[in-house]
DNA sequence: GTCATATTGTTCCATATCGAACCTTTTTTG
DNA sequence: CAAAAAAGGTTCGATATGGAACAATATGAC
């Protein structure tokens, strides 16, 4: 198969290893972690695992210290905010969580008063989603650490790699977005 | 802050929904990923997001069905084929799994003969993991699909946008990687 | 050498999670 | 219009998960 590895950046990994006893143990589990990001078969997959792991983890972390609020949780705040009132059945068809564990984050959303349900029309099955003030406040709180881990993460790019970055990612996500609208949506959980 | 958005791409996704009747629900639910995609003040960490949820869920979809094999315990064989030897808290600390998960999934494929465990030397708390030839098996199986799902991804680009963004994301890799290893990688899960 | 400390891995338990069955409302079909 | 099918949400229950306390071993301090 092809080859993702970039050989030359390697020794920029090793040249942050001075060569103290204390040292041993860390070279070894860098050993691992070096291995799954650069001798993997699928390098691709293993670095925007490791970029997510890397992110999401202290992020939601924090969420969940400051707010007490899961991830489904906040994934629901976050998405009302940044893109308008949706109902609960189209955040779960857009983020992939399971309806049962999105239903029980909405409630107690609602419980906490952080959002806002009210009549769709006619239809009195679903409800529309919008964010309360207080909903707001806990984006409006939360959007700068997003921000400035995401800032922190692109800081060894200029500013031409970072575009190039992006526009080669939309390219990516882009062509993964159509082949599954193309399919139907409903089959996420089976592409196959 | 900057903006990561590539707004020429998005007609791309747009020509790619017909006006039928049926396709108005469709466009709804597209509405609200497109917007976590391109309307999203941290789009990097949305797309990387995106592209490992519509990696990981089928593939370890795949593995749960055809191999009974929970994620953790694929990642052990994986890694373990990968990486050669290593034990079980080697394994622990560069995947972020809580060491208790681990010592489940450990056990479990020691108990299906997937891996085999022997001294570490002198140390009788620590076991050096590595792959039976069933073990390997398993391996050797999915990894193809592992290749091919990746491969699919990185399709709409040609060789030379691959190699630009495999090199971007190795330095937004490595230079997280460093981070970690400066501040002590015990503390992955706290990272701030 | 001996005691304090750190490391490896396991067990316990409270909670989170997700598939499946379910209820209600809406839409489609004949 | 009645019956069937579909869609939105909720409830239930078996399983997975991860934090905390634990036992066993190894390392370090003195």
């Amino acid at each position: 198969m092809e080859q993702y590895d970039v050989p030359e950046m390697r020794p920029q990994i090793e040249d942050a290893a001075p060569a103290g006893e204390e040292m041993l143990d860390r070279r070894r589990l860098d050993a691992l972690t070096e291995a799954r990001l650069w001798r993997n078969p699928c390098g691709f997959a293993a670095r925007f695992n490791y970029l997510a792991l890397r992110y999401n983890v202290p992020l939601y972390g924090w969420v969940k210290e400051r707010f007490d609020l899961s991830r489904i949780e906040f994934v629901v705040i976050y998405n009302l905010a940044v893109a308008g009132p949706f109902t609960a059945s189209e955040i779960a068809s857009s983020t992939a969580f399971p309806k049962n564990t999105l239903s029980r984050a909405v409630n107690r959303l609602l419980k906490l008063g952080l959002i806002h349900a009210e009549a769709n029309g006619g239809d009195r099955r679903a409800k529309i989603l919008s964010l309360t003030p207080a909903g707001r406040a806990i984006y409006d709180e939360a959007l700068p650490r997003f921000e400035g881990l995401e800032k922190e993460m692109l800081a060894p790019l200029n500013l031409v790699e970072r575009e190039m970055l992006s526009m080669l990612l939309a390219k990516v996500v882009v062509s993964m977005f159509k082949a599954d609208a193309s399919e139907g949506a409903a089959d996420l959980a089976e592409v196959d």
